[in-house]
RNA sequence: GGGUGUGUAGCUCAAUGGCAGAGCAGUGGCCUUUUAAGCCAUUGGUUGAGAGUUCGAGCCUCUCCACACUCACCA
């Protein structure tokens, strides 16, 4: 037995002491003839139509509050479809039975109650009690103490909002909060709504190795295991995208994977070591094109699961009605830096141009980088209304697709909504000459043995040299858009069981 | 990794360096239409952990732990 609090203590005695009376506390069978809810909707429909016969029903959940006055007693039960009031009394339930409640039950019980819906005094939706049960007993009582029931509104008295217990403990969150129960609907219909919209365009969703035997497709850390009986390191994505634009080589033309990429950097508000992605490619499709679907299935799920294309972020009222606003990297690093960067074609230049202006950065940095470092400091905050800036550096964006006429450039956008990078995507290098150059040139390798370089995916440039058609490719951070579309600040929010530190009592 | 902040009862929070408290929950009573039910009584503390300063530390100092915010890192 674990080491049981008072509280704890007291409860545990009294599921020995049901034990001693026969009665088994976590019994094998339970019965739910009708959410709470629905008995609420069936009694209303009844009285509607003047039904005299009442509406019987076995209601199950987890009760939340209890008044006991003497002779009668009110409660709540709270099920997946909200609270519902019980109404116990001596004369329906006799005295052995309405002290056994009092005795025996606890605030986080589950219960099963049945008899017929009525409307008490005030006109409350209740069930008038003949029979009730102990489903499940719980031993620790739930940090929420006591909530009000305002106009349908539940209001927390003393509510569980410590963050670390919340992400600790998301199952208590999760009993406790409505809210938090509710955002993780929400996330879900976001993920179907995403679905539905690619379903829609004739792609279809696969699955792809989470093992890789090489990473790539993202510029992160991996995090890296060992299979033992084939004695070979294996690593955890980081990108599923060469593996969908093998599946492009082979014929699937649309193609969409939605999963967890595991990424072994920093956590930050908008960062976790695991997080989904949804990644998609589409044959003969540019990065225009992509740019029309982004924008275009944004906000069908915005519409779908907030019934609206504009959002509140941060204070913010956002618009994602399409068309977004389209901003070239370079004339969007000119109006907050005041750089040019088709100025500076070399990262000395680059480089010198931002000392002279007492821009920090990293000594020895690509110019891609020198670039990227300029969006992240001083574009990218800017970017509240949806934006897709467009036409990035070539050398961090080894898998894009050179601008025709622009060596320094390629076919790549990436999303911005609420100052935070939502998706990155662009056409797709198919070239297998130009693509084996940008591995070599990011220092991958045939001889694989120098631990500094990453061993060059030839199973990727064999499927490219079969021939891979021009194609659009999209990547987006689901828990990002689930951020945005709920209001919520912080990833682990919208992350059921967020990543946090192993703490002494685990 | 750096900075700032937080950590007190099951939950939410108080406490000038001087007896560690309240509301709710719990426990024992009363109560046949309540809904934060009410009324009476009452239990509950290694003040995150450890060390130091002091006659005396929840409070001041140091170390450690966790979390939050933030900066850095992050093709």
């Amino acid at each position: 037995m674990p080491e049981y609090t008072d509280l704890e203590r007291n409860r545990y005695e009294k599921i020995l002491r049901l034990r001693t009376q026969g009665i088994e506390p976590f019994p094998a069978k339970a019965k739910q003839s009708h959410t709470s809810a629905e008995a609420a909707a069936a009694f209303e429909q009844a009285e509607a139509a003047g039904q005299t016969e009442p509406v019987q029903v076995t209601l199950a959940g987890r009760l939340r509050a209890a008044r006991p006055m003497g002779k009668i007693i009110f409660a709540h039960i709270e099920d997946r479809a909200g609270r519902i009031q019980l109404f116990m009394r001596v004369n329906d339930l006799g005295a052995e039975m309405m002290d056994f409640f009092n005795r025996e039950f606890d605030l986080g019980d589950f219960v099963q109650a049945s008899g017929h819906m009525f409307r008490t005094r005030t006109g409350e939706i209740t069930l008038h009690v003949t029979e009730i049960k102990m489903i499940a007993k719980a031993i620790t009582p739930l940090p929420a103490a006591k909530d009000e029931v305002v106009d349908g509104q539940v209001v927390r008295h003393a509510s569980l909002d410590d963050a670390e217990t919340r992400y600790r403990q998301r199952y208590a969150d999760l009993a406790v909060n409505p809210d938090v129960r509710q955002l993780f609907r929400t996330r879900t219909a976001i993920v179907r709504a995403l679905q539905a919209y690619l379903d829609n365009l004739d792609f279809i969703e696969v699955e792809t190795p989470i093992l890789q035997p090489i990473y790539g497709g993202a510029a992160a850390k991996p995090f890296v295991t060992h299979h033992n009986q084939l004695k070979q390191d294996l690593y955890l994505r980081i990108s599923f995208e060469l593996y969908l634009k093998r599946l492009i080589v082979g014929g699937l033309e649309r193609v969409y994977e939605i999963g967890r990429d595991f990424r072994n950097e920093g956590v930050s508000y908008k960062h976790n070591p695991e997080f989904t992605q949804l990644e998609f490619y589409m044959a003969y499709a540019d990065y225009h094109d992509i740019m029309k679907i982004t924008e275009e299935m944004v906000a069908f799920v915005a519409q779908k699961v907030h019934g609206s294309t504009t959002i509140t972020f941060h204070d913010h009222q956002i618009d994602l009605t399409p068309p977004w606003r389209r901003l070239e990297l370079r004339q969007g690093i000119l109006e907050t830096a005041g750089i040019d960067i088709a100025e500076h074609p070399t990262a000395e230049s680059l480089s010198a141009t931002m000392t002279a202006r007492q821009i920090k950065h990293k000594p020895g940095s690509t110019r891609g980088k020198l670039i990227d470092s300029l969006l992240g400091d001083f574009l990218e905050p800017t970017l509240i209304q949806p934006t897709f800036l467009y036409d990035y550096p070539r050398d961090i964006s080894p898998l894009a697709k050179s601008k025709p006429g622009d060596p320094l450039t390629v076919e790549r956008f990436e999303g911005y909504v609420g100052g935070m990078e939502l998706c990155n995507a662009f056409s797709e290098l198919n070239d297998p000459l130009d693509q084996e150059a940008r591995f070599l040139e990011m220092g991958r390798d045939y001889n694989a043995d120098d631990e500094e370089k990453h061993p060059m995916d030839e199973d990727y440039l064999r499927a490219l040299n079969y021939g891979m058609p021009p194609t659009g490719g999209f990547g987006m951070g689901v828990d990002r858009l689930t951020m945005l579309l709920t209001g919520k600040h912080s990833i682990r929010e919208v992350l059921l069981f967020p990543h946090l530190r192993k703490s002494d009592e685990e």
